[in-house]
DNA sequence: GGAATGACAGATATTGAAATCTGTCAGCTG
DNA sequence: CAGCTGACAGATTTCAATATCTGTCATTCC
């Protein structure tokens, strides 16, 4: 075993309560339980300790659920950010390719495990802010490929940032949560290939 | 006092029970109490009758709450039919003109009285059918733009429904009441137009 | 001495009994 | 007789008592 960074006292079997371990523990719960019933008092004994040690590490429950869902958050825009930066392809592709795999992350996410898409689309309504920084990640994911188009000659825009907000806007149907009903019906595909092939005209030069 | 249509016996004061009547009173008491407090007795009460009576014009409440409904959103329909109907004008011009006419109606409905707005709101919500049926009159009218725009050889379009689709859910962020939050915000006229032209260049033949 | 505890006050959620509502129908009324 | 009434059973909602949770902090424990 080897120590653990710079320890006072080395501690070994039962774990350091950091922020981490604790979200990880809250994620669990939120879970199990769902967004209404989580407490954390749940999480202090998933964690096998008291409250009041999870109160010293956020300072109240919705500094908590806000913290995990801007760990939700990230992860979804990591995992767009890599086909921003495929430098070489063609921007109306990479526009597709972008638009596409966000749909199908939400789509999947939504089909896959419809209660704990529930429980996040719940902690997204409750924290607002980190919702606005995410969409505002995304947007700037969109106007970067947007940009390089301008740059490459193959789209117009007179600003990229609000093109790309226009865009985002137009392909909501295809991302925002709300609309989770309608991803599981037949034509979808359809009427988001019908949307992008309309946006991506609209973008040509 | 003129008699009121083929009457067997006239009954003068105390006019007869129609399911017009009861609509209007039913429309009153949503007003009044919102929808989660409207009771059929509540109705029959407005209307100086037994709640017997009412179910005599109306199966359930959630026929009576379905018809309202209706009512609403037909007024809402035959109001943008003017626009469609203006043969005249520039296709594109009209597209936009009816894009506009949706919205703003939308917002002003939901910033002039909110409660009434979050009322019919909640009804449309527990009648997806007389929404979807809602919802393709709407396309249907954007389509007959569109047509007229392929006609006078001013828009492409292989198939104007599919595409009048496409631009209905690409603007949805501005009819949607689902969004009614956003359309107060200082922008949104800007991120509107920035939709528009987006979708009417991507129309343009 | 820094981290964790657990008792506590006020806020929030749960529960089950009582009140109200929905939908029916036999009978009243004009 | 057509239309209306009001009593009724079962479903749903309301309300208040009870239980649980949130957030604090004086005290305990390594």
């Amino acid at each position: 075993m080897i120590p653990e960074g710079t320890v006072s006292s080395m501690a070994p079997t039962p774990e350091a309560l950091t922020a981490e371990r604790i979200l990880e523990a809250t994620e669990e719960v939120l879970r199990r339980h769902g967004p209404a019933k989580a407490t954390v008092v749940d999480v202090a004994r998933a964690l096998g300790v008291s409250h009041g040690s999870v109160y010293r590490h956020f300072r109240t429950k919705a500094a908590l659920r806000e913290a995990v869902t801007k760990r939700w958050l990230d992860r979804t825009s990591e995992a767009l950010a890599g086909i921003v930066a495929e430098a070489g392809r063609d921007p109306e592709a990479r526009l597709r390719a972008w638009l596409l795999a966000l749909f199908d992350a939400k789509r999947h996410k939504a089909g896959d495990d419809p209660e704990l898409f529930a429980t996040y689309t719940t902690l997204a309504g409750e924290n607002s802010d980190a919702v606005d920084e995410h969409l505002d990640d995304l947007t700037g994911q969109l106007a970067e490929i947007v940009r390089s188009g301008v740059d490459a000659g193959a789209f117009t825009s007179a600003d990229p940032l609000t093109t790309a907000r226009a865009v985002f806007h137009a392909t909501a149907r295809f991302h925002d949560p709300g609309y989770h009903r309608e991803w599981e019906r037949p034509g979808v595909q359809d009427e988001f290939e019908a949307v992008v092939d309309l946006l991506t005209r609209g973008l040509r030069a």
